[in-house]
DNA sequence: TTTCCAAACCGAAACGTTTCGGTTTTATTC
DNA sequence: GAATAAAACCGAAACGTTTCGGTTTGGAAA
């Protein structure tokens, strides 16, 4: 059906390594590249990227495994990479895994068997034994938001034990001493970054929260309501909180209308990420951002590098990403 | 370097084809089923869909062409196809195209050379002459939330002239005559669809709004919030608003709140698409809803059908889905 | 005009599957 | 145990590229 090179090389009658040649940016006389550039449109000939991927063995497509594509952090970074990936001339073959590690481990096997070159993994469980294998055939691996604890891979992580401990001390420096944390699950990275930096910034004032101003969420709106509620329950002397993700930024502002607390008069808050909501607010969030665009970019980059091999296999390379904070009108001084 | 058809051959003392049909669910003998398995545990074998793609000419891909990524209606239908895609043992290959029909062409282009076995599109013009190539090939398209005005293709569509009709009654029932709209861009399917509604809804009742009441936006935040500002000034009898996006929602109420508008006591509002957002507001707003899910799954079924030939090339479905209204605290009786 | 060298050109083989048509094996029946 | 039908098996060829090693060509230098 379709035209394939030898139709090309039989109607210019030229060879079919020229013609093969001439489309991976070889030399040709003048007067064949015109004969091959017509032929070309005239049979309306397009080079067979699937024949191409078996001969040489690279199929210029990147695999990216995310925990939810429905979720504004991880689409704002998707978008940069695909943006990148595609300018490079690579294809994005996306897998969502629903936040859960086993569907992590089937989505790199059924990624590994259509030969992807390369996998851009954010990460939904702590292990990464099911990329060992991927691995082992020299093909890169790159981690976006959170590391692996038992395979060294590249990333592009974020500081969030940094990005936590500034949101404390701006509360501290407000005057704040009763600070809730609404954090994320347990054994989870980001999480457990987030909440060391909280513990560090009340170290670094010789300060020492209450155990009960802490409390595990599951990064989600309902939950981050729940634990809104259970802070503000089980603290009355609470003054400000702050809330490790968007979801449960979410969360914790609906509960707290739906408490008719108010925000920053009764409580002072913190949020996470999503500028679009802190400006919707009333007031204004106050909220420590990512830079979701550049996390995207940097993951994308360092894949490019290795697969040209501008950057050897051998050499592993981790970037970490400082975070930002917009101030709104929830942090009162006291 | 990798195990093929031929090691496990070799290895079991069988044929070639006697191990594709065994890995095509073809029959073999119990003893051989046993010696196959083995080989393919021992050797690690997978089987190396590109080779496979190349012979039979189908490479289980389907190619997925949205205007953004980072936008929640579009995510949230993507995470549905993509899930259906994947049960059904196909791949998603997404490209974004940032709501440009030019980049959507050279998605198409992209996404053919690469045999992509058929395309999703969320369209971002309304011209379709760019997948009349891939048409020819007898692959299938099919598109969700809009509809190519030239060119006919499977779809899946929401009924937006319904869905604002509706929410333009519920504010004539609440005895709201000088309701305003901020409309979509022109051109625009959706967009022109739900202005449709907007009018159909006056007619019925015997009424014709102002023009003035009427305003295009962008579909962006800071168009919503624009129009916002301009009906305002421009309508000082006007006693309800309906925004006709998500985005253009989040604009309105961040630029409600920026003129100190009170609503719904001065102002009642509707707004659109999301329920996280509509529930985090104060008070929580009304909104017109749109079945995400439901529209990525009946697309990609859509998609399965064609492509495994349960639904013939030749008859051409066109789904059209009911959307729906959370009310909220937004709309006040006159 | 001849010589010579680099540049351009060439076809066969290979990548890892599936499929076609034909052959062997097995199970069944008499 | 022979005859038969069905099931299982088999290898070669093909899918559309790239690449290898070798051949031809063009044009500059002599």
């Amino acid at each position: 059906m379709a035209a394939t090179i030898k139709d090309i090389a039989k109607k210019t009658g030229l060879g079919l390594a020229t013609i093969s040649s001439y489309l991976n940016g070889g030399n040709v006389r003048e007067k064949n590249r015109i004969k091959i550039e017509e032929a070309i449109q005239e049979l309306h000939f397009e080079v067979n990227e699937v024949a191409r991927g078996l001969k040489t063995n690279k199929t210029k497509i990147v695999g990216i495994i995310i925990p939810e594509l429905n979720n504004i952090f991880c689409a704002e970074i998707i978008t940069e990479v695909e943006d990148v990936l595609r300018n490079h001339g690579y294809a994005a073959m996306i897998c969502d895994c629903r936040t859960d590690s086993g569907r992590e481990a089937e989505a790199v096997d059924f990624l590994d068997k259509r030969r992807v070159d390369g996998l851009l993994v954010i990460p939904s469980g702590s292990s990464g034994k099911h990329v060992a294998a991927f691995l082992k055939k020299n093909k890169p691996v790159v981690l976006i938001d959170r590391d692996y604890r038992d395979v060294m891979c590249d990333c592009v992580l974020v500081d969030n034990r940094g990005a936590v401990r500034d949101a404390v001390r701006r509360l501290l420096y407000a005057k704040h001493r009763n600070i809730g944390l609404i954090a994320g699950p347990e054994g989870m990275y980001t999480a457990e970054e987030r909440l060391k930096g909280y513990e560090a910034a009340f170290k670094e004032a010789g300060l020492t929260p209450s155990e009960r101003l802490v409390i595990r969420g599951d990064y989600t709106i309902s939950g981050g309501a729940g634990c809104m509620r259970a802070l503000v329950e089980r603290n009355p002397d609470m003054t400000a909180v702050i809330a490790s993700n968007y979801e449960m930024t979410m969360g914790a502002i609906v509960e707290a209308h739906e408490m008719e607390l108010k925000i920053p008069e009764q409580l002072s808050f913190v949020g996470f990420d999503n500028l679009d909501f802190a400006r919707a607010c009333v007031p204004r969030l106050s909220i420590v951002t990512q830079p979701t665009r550049e996390i995207g970019r940097r993951a994308a980059r360092l894949m490019i590098q290795k697969l040209t091999g501008e950057l050897p296999p051998e050499i592993i390379k981790s970037e970490r990403l400082k975070t930002g904070f917009v101030e709104g009108r929830t942090i009162r001084m006291r």
